[in-house]
DNA sequence: TTGTAAGCGTTATCAC
DNA sequence: GTGATAACGCTTACAA
């Protein structure tokens, strides 16, 4: 591999003057600069980001740690993210947990090996945060919160999006509203079962828990509880899934029964799921502010990185929206 | 942040056994082995990886060029990529083009100034594959072939899975066949063509491209050809997409005419589309061997940086699967 | 089993 | 405007 050096004995410089020539281009005069950027073309040179990192302990790297990029939320999410690094000149090291927390605790350690400048992370796992914390790195929580540790945020507020969502299968009359949800270990979790627990004590409906399943955000789990839901002597009339591949899982286990969505049960998720644009009836779902998200973090994470001695905090609750499709009906 | 000398003055050891202790563990007293983890762990520390890979020579990091991650095909390829990267302790650096030549290069440098210590490259242009031939890194030419310049590849018989698809549609009648396809500069493009032209031959159909569209592989290009092709006095009964985003503009146009797929027009893609398991009717498609692509590019990659002499080629086509769904119907 | 010294490819600092 | 030298954090080779 090429080196600084073998530019230098070729353009009979020292090597200070490429560095110039690679990092102060005005502090060496045209004639040389112009000759240098040749060599360095002619010879196919790039200079090491390695050894530049080493010297100047900074990698211009951000990691990004996230539990499922197969998710249309994150891997959206994740594209944004990506653009804005890159109009800060900065790469993106990505790490995918797969909801696993050892993997969570592994790609931590891996970045923190390969020393990038800062982290956003979707946590599962409060040791990762902690961790995070112990290793003074600049970081930004995404999309979830860890009420245990004290951390910058950036995320939906997934209650309102929640409470919005139920309100609407209310206003069409729905009372036997089926929540497919998580085991609720997780914030986003939490809060969207607290709107909608909310909404039903506040229409006084009773019995809230009675189709309430955890599915532990699977296909094949949302499938089968489904099956279950509608098979029942007294059926819900709507679902509300809490992530988009429950809701395939859904509209599979609704397809194999030939049922109707909207017809014989309404159906609202959260995300936008693949091929939502092509899918009908279109499904009616909570878009969470993607663009957003991704902006602010990355934001916030570069001014942290920018100023490591501050002590401004950074919390930020974004609002989703409610996309209204064709998959909810008013109960007869 | 830490360094390995932090941890030896802490564990009043050398540096050389806090190394030992990281990469030879065998070296080293059992003692003083579980004393230094137990000061490493205690400390939050974690070894360089820049350091380590100035010295080593060697970063352990792939580097992966593709155009675009938002295709269904692509994504699921890089997900592939990556775990068998990681199955062999390699980290992946991604760089997605967005089908943009410049784009491309930069990348290539980037990738080549992180001294990654191979590169898996889905190429546009020419000028990155001789870039990555004069840089003397190992590389990879995936899902494309580049004629003028002599590569290591691994593809999809782009030419096979047209011809089937074709043979398809015509033994259930069809001979007024529409072909959205791209403006013919790369490897896949050119060779599905083909494919279609050749079964038109076979079987005797004549003006085979009357039906033919250069969409640029996108979505709103496609929307357009498809509505003006089935507003004509004499639409096609088939058409024949060559890739997902394409087959998404397609559907919109064809619900958008309040057509049906299938009863009013068949409908063939490559690749699956987004939502793929859900969408009705199910859209026949060819499936290219994506786990396959995946596992033999990471091998052969790794083969090429263990054996950086050896003269070796490796050529490999693999045969995509035509997948039968329901979109397609026998003409009347 | 443990330690010493040189060097990996850059840049920062200081001198010319 | 240009150059010599030390340093970044680690490992390899050699010595004790």
């Amino acid at each position: 591999m090429l080196t600084i050096r073998d530019v230098a004995k070729k353009a009979k410089v020292s090597v200070m003057t490429i560095s110039r020539v690679i990092n102060n281009p005005d502090k060496v005069s045209a004639k040389t600069y112009q000759e240098i950027c040749q060599t360095m073309e002619h010879l196919g040179y790039q200079p090491s980001h390695i050894a530049q990192s080493l010297v100047r302990k900074r990698t211009y790297t951000l990691g990004v740690v996230m539990p499922n990029i197969k998710n249309t939320f994150f891997n959206s999410w994740f594209r944004s993210l990506e653009e804005h690094a890159k109009s800060f000149n900065y790469t993106l090291l990505l790490g995918d947990t797969g909801e696993d927390i050892k993997h969570e605790m592994n790609h931590v350690r891996l970045l923190h090996s390969h020393r990038v400048d800062g982290i956003i992370i979707v946590p599962h796992s409060c040791d990762t945060v902690s961790y995070l914390i112990k290793s003074k790195m600049p970081f930004v929580v995404a999309d979830r919160f860890i009420p245990k540790v004290k951390s910058d945020y950036v995320l939906t507020d997934h209650y309102a999006g929640a409470f919005e969502a139920v309100e609407y299968l209310v206003s069409l009359g729905h009372k036997k509203i089926a929540v497919l949800k998580g085991p609720g270990l997780i914030y986003p979790d939490i809060e969207r079962f607290r709107g909608f627990l909310d909404v039903m004590k506040k229409h006084n409906i009773k019995d809230p828990e009675l189709y309430v399943r955890n599915c532990d955000f699977q296909e094949s789990l949302a499938y089968e509880a489904v099956k279950d839901l509608l098979g029942r002597r007294d059926p819900p009339t709507a679902i509300f899934s809490f992530n988009s591949i429950m809701t395939i899982g859904t509209i599979k286990a609704v397809q194999s029964m030939k049922l109707s969505i909207r017809d014989n049960i309404s159906l609202i998720g959260f995300d936008a799921i693949p091929g939502q644009s092509i899918f009908r009836p279109a499904i009616t779902y909570v878009l969470q502010p993607i663009e957003d998200l991704a902006r602010n973090a990355v934001q916030i994470l570069l001014k942290k990185i920018e100023h490591p001695n501050s002590r401004k905090k950074y919390r930020l609750f974004l609002k989703p929206k409610l996309i209204i499709g064709e998959s909810c009906g008013y109960v007869k």
